[in-house]
DNA sequence: CGCTGCCGTGAATCCCAAG
DNA sequence: GCTTGGGATTCACGGCAGC
């Protein structure tokens, strides 16, 4: 894709977020990670997107003028964002009570399509230390599509389930905090005050992206992301307003190591395995015509017939439309529907379409 | 207090609710527990793998032609409900990804004070048919004080504790949605699309209310908070605007006797180990990306990949069922069947597991 | 009486390539 | 744009029938 000769890979822009964003191309990014700041309301010094300091805290319309201008700011980096994101691209902000519902807002109101609101329980967190509010135990993150029109966002659903022993993955997160070796020190003290756990950027990035995707981060800060996506075969743009912390993130990721066994990062799905006819099974002879399928409990049947067809009492057609007729039903999965004998077992018809499957791979 | 005197205590008034709430005495209620319709835009009807049809929430009142209209909703009913709340009283408001961030924004734009914003887990929800998205698990609470001033909010931290094993409250509960006999019926139907569980409204009131307190339900429903204010000594005001609404809620509050002994509400602690998905094996380091798994005789072997699947000769897929693909079994339990290598001794996968429980008692 | 298996169902923004 | 049809897709419970 001509789009991607320009795109600075694997790099740090450092500087504000928006112009740097709108130095892309569009259209040309796969997938969003956004960590955007959220510490604009805390007490004593309420700052600015644009890092003034607001005077008064406790008067309401300063309140009102402090949301605002958080508003502003989510609807320029957004509309950015918005703008370099691929049509069938996906986005990703994470956040706490104090910014994300405006931040889903936001998104809403930008024509994003919000696909699940999906949250990170902390095992370890921080208690609460004057027992006046329950234990803050969790951050929200937001999956949307660039539009409600995109239907081929990507989402790798069975990876997810047998990650989750085959069930599907919720949108409820169990992960810890990045704490121990893995947060970043300088002298000691902790390099970057919100470092995200690779776990969980590592759960983004492997149920919404596939290897060699671009993932930006526009909040890049101590450069999870990008660390993330090199071990998993992903690109990474980061942009990032301080180059302190540019530079620690820069140390940080060429120190990873990309996952180099290619068969270990494919991801394949049912949906993209090749489409093969009923029609090739009888073909091939696994089945013969006038051979007798059955559904599992034996209850209707259907007769081969030899242009790959199949004939019941009720309806003739494909195996699927023979399927639904029998049972009333509106709509088969005739692969797995019907049935046939083979030496005393009662095996799916699925078995031959697989057969023929491994044999195309090979 | 003389405004209690003229309170419609332990009713239920049927209209708008705007009207209704605009007829009581300004700092009247101490607290306010809100269920808006939620925005849900549905589009066509969901079917499941079975065929049967979702029965979906696609009732009138949960219709808003745009974003916008959903907003002067929102704002028009928080500002009603401002009116009349206490100055330490508390709200409560839940919602989904639908509606919830616009909820709060709007919460926030009018000067409450938000608190918490609560999980409410779902042990039970309804999966996704379609493999399209992450289950949607959960809904969110966002529990506020009239404003940042307000520091005298009721919160019974002990209370919490106590119920919780010790442990202080989380902003994460996991509890099972309305369902056998709890679930209010009629001629065999369900009576309410979307009955909230007792056991929600009973952590709510027992959390952020004392016995005696008026309690505002705006979108009375079913009228749960009804029910259960009155199991624990609160007292309610409801609004619904269907008066067969009402009168459901009305027959069932009159059936509902106080409970003394609020001991029975104690959160039962979780007997049952908590599930560990493999993946999380893997996410935590304790397995790494392409690291070799066998048999207990090492006949068989399958390489970890990153998303927490294994991939072997004959197969991919979950440590399950790769396990029963590769011996030709119809199931196999992973956790026992695959073993790895830890410095010269070959140790079932499942200690990982073992030790990640202990580390989520501990 | 107890055990097992089948059936129903819950606030859901739920398919997609080919013609 | 449209229509057509292949075929992919579910978890935890409660209730109830059957044995």
């Amino acid at each position: 894709m001509t789009a991607q000769i320009r795109l600075p890979l694997d790099q740090i822009l450092v500087g504000d977020c928006i112009e740097q964003i709108n130095k892309l191309p569009e259209n040309s990014v796969d997938l969003v990670f956004a960590d955007p700041p959220y510490n604009l309301q805390l007490q004593g010094e309420l700052v600015r997107p644009n890092n003034s300091v607001v005077d008064a805290v406790d008067d309401h319309w300063d309140q009102f003028e402090t949301f605002q201008a958080y508003d502003r700011f989510t609807h320029d980096w957004l509309r950015a964002v918005r703008r370099v994101l691929k049509d069938d691209g996906g986005l990703w902000v994470i956040g706490s009570y104090h910014n994300i519902f405006r931040v889903g807002a936001a998104l809403q109101d930008l024509g994003f399509w919000i696909l699940n609101d999906v949250i990170w329980r902390k095992t370890n967190p921080m208690p609460n230390f004057r027992g006046k509010r329950f234990t803050n135990a969790h951050e929200t993150l937001i999956w949307c599509s660039k539009s409600e029109k995109s239907k081929r966002y990507t989402f790798n659903y069975d990876a997810m389930k047998a990650f989750n022993d085959d069930q599907q993955m919720r949108s409820d997160w169990l992960l810890p905090l990045c704490t121990g070796s893995e947060r970043l020190k300088v002298d000691g003290r902790k390099a970057h005050p919100t470092q995200k756990p690779e776990s969980l950027l590592a759960r983004v990035l492997l149920s919404t992206s596939q290897p060699g995707d671009v993932v930006l981060d526009p909040f890049f800060g101590s450069g999870t992301t990008g660390a993330v996506a090199k071990k998993l075969g992903r690109r990474f743009i980061g942009i990032e307003r301080e180059q302190d912390y540019a530079e620690i993130a820069m140390d940080r990721i060429a120190r990873v190591k990309r996952i180099e066994d290619e068969s270990l990062l494919k991801i394949e799905s049912k949906r993209t395995e090749p489409r093969v006819p009923f029609g090739n099974i009888v073909e091939r002879g696994m089945l013969r015509p006038g051979e007798v399928l059955f559904d599992q409990r034996k209850r209707w049947f259907a007769k081969v017939r030899p242009d790959g067809s199949l004939v019941s009492d009720a309806a003739k057609g494909s195996i699927h439309s023979v399927g639904a007729a029998v049972q009333g039903a509106p709509a088969c999965n005739g692969w797995t529907f019907w049935h046939v004998d083979r030496g005393g077992n009662t095996v799916p018809i699925d078995v031959f379409r697989q057969q023929v499957r491994a044999e195309m791979r090979a």
